[in-house]
DNA sequence: CTGTTAGCGCATTCAA
DNA sequence: TTGAATGCGCTAACAG
């Protein structure tokens, strides 16, 4: 209560910050809390009079509603839990990227992101989840047989996934791999281009069945097909040297390749010394097509490519991920309009996904030397 | 309520989900409600026999306390408000690194964090410190007379920095960019080199008077007349071009200099095609040492340089935070031991800070060619 | 068109 | 050592 000073204006106080609550507003207005409350959330007619005395009144005494009263209240907290994984000493620049536009996405839905990392497995999730701290999560990097799907299932709480395995039965969003490696080589092929190298993902990738890795060697092999072109696949490997030496062996064999399409991109800097060790000069010598890069990333700028539509794949998600909060609260129509550049999907899969069509960027691909 | 089915174990339905209560909890143990909360909080001596009745009783209910109820009550959250910047177009992968190591740095104090862009420019932090969805704010990258500082400031509301610029008197943290230059100087000169450039920050950052483009200017200064070595600062720009046209400059000047240290990184890709264009091989010819750098970043590794402390900088940041939440709320005592490699400033400060001290990393410095 | 009232789930004061 | 009662700020069901 304010016993001596002017009663309009937002304290400016530090610490002991007076909280102005709707009931203030409702006396300094002559109404009804309640009255108060239509306003703001517009759920009734109010008469102009009154809305103008309601508005003056929040003006005046710097009102703002109190976000764990009205979670108390109506059960939601407009908040969605981002899952970053965490594993250690592993940070990939990849997370902090969508940290960044999924919470912008999310915003634009009216949601806060609650940031979390995996450091402590699958604890902070659970924490988060029944506290209710976030009404859904959107999980990154999500591996087979996940525990964090474990237990968001078992506590029945709604998520969306960045990137798809085949195997968790919640909505997911992600590139589409394989026209994403298909487009690549055709369009090495149209640049004229006969003979190329597809260094695929790691071994160890693949073995675990992750889906970016069989969808892109799927795509490979289409477009490898479909074009007539010899493109010899290269399986890379987490350790720098194996790539190096595997690499060295394919770009130093006969017939020579004259383009190398990359999608397992961690290890870049290393390849890139690795072609030149072999004396091979990009583009002249051997053109480099990357596929899944980030976009505007330093050091990949001079390389056509098909970068991560990380922007699209972040609005698809935080969608899906409000989306499956409950069938009831829903902004507006569930899911009337798809976003530019997605579709569904034509293989099987029961739940709700946008599957990105590729796009290529950066340098138009420089055709063989000769 | 349950009417059927076992009453124990949690609710795995999905959406129904009827929610625990303390209330839930007292009933099954047989005590009142108060009860269970102080055996939850231990704020007050509750007996063997009627804690462990309790306990069970959570354990078999699945019971765990609502956010939203406990912040209602004690008007607090547990939570920081983490700011990024967002300059449309310009990803930096900095500030997805800070989410993430922040992230888990205040989850060492029991802080969630709330991540938020600065899409909208100072209406997100505005609105999250009104509805009290944190309990602090954590800001990124903040420039001189940065709006956010001043809502913050106007709001009453707690935070801390992350760099520093000597205008806000807020808490903040930071690398010593003079000591790391100078340090970046020392070292060169140790490996023998006697003739130097100095890429410092851009132009523009210096007519700001960013903090570290200033300090690091000071840095190289301060070496440069300690070690009695040539020391030739090239002010870089943001323009790749000018900057291009100024190393090459600088670099085919006589008499020719051997190392060149970069406190300017953002154009590193653009930066070493400018060296390589000079007919320079980099160690062989030319050392190039960074300053400022992300750790583990592909394609730093394999150059000497003083990485940028993010984890360091994420645990003091989230330390300052909570510290400026309230006066008697910590969580022990206020700042009694400092981080390790960090300790008060001797520069003009009113503010509680953590000044962090340099260290070399990555590959030793190669001696001048000769 | 607006006012009154009853909780949402929890922590804490006062009684016992 | 424990229980009963109160209210945090807000929304919605029920009156007028």
């Amino acid at each position: 209560m304010v016993w001596f000073g002017e009663a309009d204006g937002p304290t400016t106080g530090r610490g002991e910050a007076e909280m102005t609550t709707i009931k203030d507003v409702a006396a300094r207005a002559g109404v009804a809390p309640s009255t108060v409350s239509y306003v703001l959330s517009g759920s009734r007619k109010i008469s102009e009079d009154t809305r103008h005395a309601v508005q003056a009144a929040i003006e005046e005494l710097g009102y703002h509603p109190r976000a764990s009263a009205r979670t108390l209240r109506s059960a939601r907290t407009r908040v969605l839990a981002l899952a970053a994984p965490r594993v250690p000493g592993a940070y990939r620049a990849i997370d902090g990227r969508f940290a960044i536009d999924v919470t912008d996405a999310a915003r634009g839905h009216g949601y806060d992101v609650l940031l979390m990392t995996d450091s402590d497995g699958v604890g902070g999730l659970r924490r988060v989840a029944r506290s209710r701290l976030a009404d859904a999560a959107v999980l990154m990097a999500v591996e087979d047989r996940d525990p964090r799907v474990e237990v968001l299932h078992e506590l029945g709480f709604p998520a969306a996934l960045l990137g798809h395995d085949d195997h968790a039965a919640l909505p997911w969003t992600d590139l589409d791999w394989e026209a994403a490696v298909a487009l690549a080589v055709r369009e090495t092929v149209a640049a004229g281009h006969r003979r190329m190298l597809f260094l695929s993902s790691a071994e160890h990738e693949v073995a675990a069945r992750r889906g970016y890795a069989l969808h892109g060697l799927d795509g490979a092999r289409r477009a490898a097909a479909e074009t007539g072109a010899d493109v010899r696949v290269v399986p890379s490997h987490r350790d720098p040297d194996v790539l190096a030496r595997r690499l060295n062996e394919a770009l130093t064999a006969r017939p020579v390749a004259t383009a190398l399409i990359v999608q397992h991109l961690i290890l870049l800097p290393r390849l890139l010394d690795a072609v030149a060790a072999a004396g091979l000069r990009v583009p002249h010598d051997l053109t480099v097509v990357l596929v899944g890069s980030l976009p505007d990333e330093l050091g990949t700028r001079h390389l056509p490519r098909i970068d991560l539509p990380v922007a699209e794949m972040s609005t698809a998600v935080a969608r899906l991920a409000i989306d499956a909060i409950g069938s009831g609260r829903d902004d507006g129509p569930p899911s009337s309009q798809e976003p530019a550049g997605a579709r569904a999907s034509s293989r099987p899969s029961d739940a709700p996904h946008h599957l990105i069509q590729p796009q290529l960027a950066g340098p138009v691909i420089a055709p063989p030397p000769d």
